[in-house]
DNA sequence: GATTTAAATGGACGATTGTCCATTTTGCAA
DNA sequence: TTGCAAAATGGACAATCGTCCATTTAAATC
């Protein structure tokens, strides 16, 4: 059993890498500095060494948080739904789009994260890991709606779609990142649907989805 | 005529903002202090106060210029080819993926602005511009395009197409941002082209535009 | 209840930040 | 060539940065 003495040590923990992502959705990176950080978790200035060594280490492990929260949260929409490929790729791009997912905060700290992903190795390396794992599971979807379809070449057709599926969800986000009051959630999926029901008409219209006959 | 004492003055102003953006693609805004960068530039410390107030406007002017050189860039291109809408749109595909356009520095730079986008309202405002500009030029292409193809409602379908195809490029920055060394130029402008193709196949092909008979 | 010890505190510290201005340099006009 | 003014210099400055540790607090154990 956990003590009450791990138990505080981890709720504040936790309070510190809330603190940052709090902080850098609202300041941004170069504003999150330990004095607001600790400012806002509400704990004193020694606690940054004491948990985790150093304020770049909070960061990179609030940056990994960040990152395991949002594919948490498509795995979890995933056991909801059906096992055709179509709908697991539907739920992906309609989760991706979701309020839940898709929304200022979420968007502040991926773009400020991605932002340093260039000059700062650990949080490029978990950056990676998302987009792998996140990869893996778009293509095995078009992979068998492809091989369905009866494409030439269904292996690039597959990959092909992954590629451009996972880009245009990306521009989708810096999209919104850019125009958070004008984005039209249900345009930006339409359109996505667009171009999956062009590259597979059995698969896909314009509102996600088909079951096939 | 332009005296050489002026000549000099905007010669240090340029090589200022070059130094920010050198800096900025090199060690990212965090790490762009103005010890940095007057030291890249070569000049004194007061330089930045007497040319531009202070740190943060020189900042804001050089993203302006960052901004700039990518529009400029794609103008120029746009220069060298034919008038249809197809052209146009593979020009700018092609633009925006070449080398020229698409390296590490310029990347560095622009995902390391986009990220204080959401924190600072000047850098904000032009990226903001950058995208009208584009977004119009290439709906109008689209839309002569989908008047040709004799599709219901073109003026939606090109709105739909120009917002999926830019939403595309930008994700194919970001991969590119995340895998600069094993990232395939001619299979992301293949991947664009298969979108293009699938919504127009008379006019694209995945080789790129096609001339109507 | 007394003792132990892990956890948390908060201020001291040197380094670095951006701003600003008294001084020096230098291009140009008289 | 001299005098003027614009431009550039570089150090002083207060403010803030992140680190670290001597001290205090309080949970766990005896």
């Amino acid at each position: 059993m956990t003590g009450r003495r791990q138990e505080i040590r981890e709720r504040n923990r936790l309070s510190l890498i809330e603190a940052v992502l709090d902080s850098v959705a609202e300041k941004g990176i170069s504003e999150t500095s330990v004095s607001e950080i600790i400012h806002r978790a509400e704990l004193s200035r020694g606690m940054i060494h004491l948990h985790f060594g150093g304020k770049d280490n909070l960061v990179d492990e609030a940056a990994r948080y960040s990152s395991e929260q949002y594919y948490n949260g498509i795995y979890a929409l995933l056991e909801t739904t059906g096992q055709t490929g179509q709908e697991h790729i539907e739920m992906i791009v309609r989760g991706d789009l979701s309020e839940a997912i898709l929304n200022k905060k979420n968007v502040s700290i991926w773009y400020a994260f991605r932002g340093e992903a260039r000059n700062r190795a650990a949080i490029a390396a978990f950056s990676d890991t998302r987009d792998a794992k996140l990869r893996n599971l778009v293509f095995n979807a078009f992979a068998r709606i492809a091989k369905e379809a009866k494409v030439d070449d269904p292996n690039q057709v597959a990959r092909d779609a992954t590629h451009g599926t996972l880009a245009m969800l990306e521009g989708m986000w810096t999209d919104y990142l850019l125009h958070p009051d004008s984005f039209d959630r249900n345009e930006a999926t339409r359109i996505v649907f667009r171009f999956l029901s062009s590259m597979f008409p059995a698969h896909f219209d314009l509102d996600g989805a088909l079951s096939l006959e």
